[in-house]
DNA sequence: GAATATTAGTTTGATTTGTAACTAACAACA
DNA sequence: TGTTGTTAGTTACAAATCAAACTAATATTC
C-alpha cells in the first residue's frame, strides 16, 4: 500500500463541517444567551428580517430547512412574540409570517452582531481569498 | 436606512453550514445505508484507520469531539465489531483503541469512497480555488 | 499514607432533531 | 357532487445530542 496523501482535513465535507462548527460557536453564544434562541429560530428570524414577510413554505425553500424544523421555530418565535402570522384569505392553509416590532428590534441587534462577527472573521483573509471562499461555498450549496 | 449589502449567504458561519450540509448528504447516505453508522462513528473509525491506534481522549482532541460523543461512538463501533480496546497497564483508565480486521475492511471501503466523493466535488473548482478553499478552511478551524 | 484534586470515560435526564403519519385546505377530474 | 390527489403545516414517537453528575483510576499535597 503506497504512501497516501488523502487526509481527513482535506475531505471537503469534513473540513466544511469543522470550519462551520468552529465559526458558529461564537455567534451561537450570542443569540442563545441573549435571546434564548436556537439555530433554526435565528435563521427564520433572519430570513423574515432580511427579506420581508413570507410563508413558512417560502422559508423552507430559501433556507433549505425541513418544514417541521420551520414549524417548530415559528412556534417558538411566536411564543417569544418576535413574529406573528396572518392567514391568507385566498388560501387558508397559508399564513404570512412577519416580525413584530420586538422581533425587528431583535433582528436589528443580531444583524449587526452577525455583520461585525463576519467582519472579524474576514480579517483572517485577503480580499482575494474571501472572494474565492464565497464563490466556492456558493457553488457547493447549489450542487 | 441605507441599502445594505450584507446578505445571509455571505455570513460565513451560515454559508459554511449550508455548504457542509449540502456536501455531507451524499457521503452520509453511503456510510449510513451500507454500514449503519452515524457521523461521529464514521469519524472515529476514520481517525483510527488513518492515524493508527489511540485512546478515546486522543480522538477527542484530534477530531474536536466531546468525550460523550466519542464514548458512544466507540461503544457502537465495538458492538459492530469494527474496533476493540485494550487497557493500558500503566494507566488503567486508558484504553488503546484499534480497528479489528473487519473494521479495517470497512475503513478501506469508506476511505476509497470518501476519496472519490471528494474528487468529484473538486471537479467543480479550479486548482487554485481548491487551494484557497483548503487554506481558508484550515485557518478557520484553527481560530 | 490519608485527604483532595484531576483525569478518562460513562451514565442520566432534558432538549433537540428526524421520520413518518396525520389534519385541513385546496385542486383536478370523473 | 364526489372521489382522488396534492400541498401546507402539525403532531407524535423514535433517535440523537447536550450538559451535568457520576465512577474509577491516578496525581498531588499535607
Amino acid at each position: 500500500m503506497t504512501e497516501d496523501e488523502f487526509d481527513l482535513d482535506r475531505f471537503l465535507p469534513y473540513a466544511l463541517n469543522q470550519a462551520a462548527e468552529a465559526t458558529s460557536v461564537g455567534f451561537q453564544k450570542f443569540y442563545r444567551q441573549r435571546y434564548g434562541m436556537l439555530r433554526t429560530e435565528w435563521r427564520v428570524l433572519f430570513h423574515l428580517g432580511r427579506y420581508g414577510e413570507m410563508t413558512a413554505k417560502a422559508i423552507c425553500g430559501r433556507a433549505s430547512l425541513h418544514k417541521t424544523k420551520v414549524s417548530r421555530a415559528v412556534n417558538a418565535l411566536e411564543q417569544k412574540r418576535y413574529l406573528s402570522g396572518t392567514p391568507q384569505q385566498q388560501d387558508r392553509r397559508l399564513e404570512t409570517l412577519s416580525l413584530t416590532r420586538q422581533g425587528r428590534v431583535v433582528y436589528a441587534d443580531l444583524y449587526q452582531t452577525a455583520k461585525s462577527y463576519d467582519a472579524a472573521l474576514a480579517e483572517n483573509f485577503t480580499e482575494q481569498e474571501r472572494e474565492v471562499l464565497n464563490r466556492c461555498l456558493e457553488k457547493l450549496v447549489k450542487l
